[in-house]
DNA sequence: GCCGCACGCTCTGTTTTTAGAAGCGACATG
DNA sequence: CATGTCGCTTCTAAAAACAGAGCGTGCGGC
């Protein structure tokens, strides 16, 4: 990600935030923002550690996700190889999305994510602006 | 979160993923994603584990991110308990920001979410979108 | 056959968020 | 005095997300 610093390309500027400043944090770290970052992503991904879904499954688990952005980011995580969307051709025909073992592999790191924010985030959404998962 | 389940709110959405859906995920992820969800918050905090930091320092460590952003970032991470925004009479004035105890209970998992990303992430970035950390 | 429904998306316009740059007052230095 | 840094604020433009309508396909009921 050093290379990124010339870029200043808005997509990966935080991708960047390693660069040569001493202070800064870990590329990788970075890396993984880059998807846990946008909205929605995390609570998609921890939908689906039950098991696979389909699209309207998921659009009613994800409660408040619309559906060009379920689309947009289904699209993207399988591009990225966090899930798999499995068709199989029936009758009936059927669509589901599933954990692939890397997107699996994140999990128990979620299930951490929980219960630091159970201990330390303040009940109240203290937060102004829109959580990418809310 | 549970209640937030007729707000139906764009900022309170992701929170709500929980609502009663079986395949929801977990409220109290739904809320660590609040703020990691947001572009630029993981990158910051990360980024104050070695110790606090000026504005202008993490100006400069966070490469990518805006004046804006950056101000509004420290005011909710403030506001929510993980940074706090010390002020030294001086001469010199200065203002740092460091990390909570809040705070600093998450770089543990942050650490292991950087190793998850450099085990299970492509290292092309195929996320179309601004990842909120690079 | 028609109709209604669910599915798996796509499309378009609107709103919100982020980016980018300029700006301000305070302070320090030459 | 001029210049630079700091710690922000303000404004505008671009990008992302929201919100709703829509489409083609498949299926079951009448």
């Amino acid at each position: 990600m050093e290379e990124a610093k010339g870029a200043r390309s808005a997509r990966s500027g935080g991708a960047s935030a390693e660069s040569h400043h001493p202070a800064a944090c870990d590329g990788a770290l970075a890396k993984a923002f880059t998807f846990l970052g946008k909205r929605w992503n995390g609570v998609i991904l921890a939908t689906l550690q039950h098991g696979p879904l389909g699209y309207a499954e998921l659009r009613r688990a994800v409660e408040g996700i619309s559906d060009s952005v379920l689309s947009e980011r289904l699209s993207e995580l399988s591009a990225a190889g966090l899930t798999l969307r499995e068709v199989k051709t029936g009758p009936p025909i059927t669509v589901r999305y599933r954990l692939t073992p890397d997107g699996t592999a994140l999990m128990p790191i979620l299930g951490e994510l929980a219960g630091w924010a159970s201990r330390h985030l303040p009940d109240t959404p203290t937060v102004s602006r829109r959580g990418s998962h809310g």
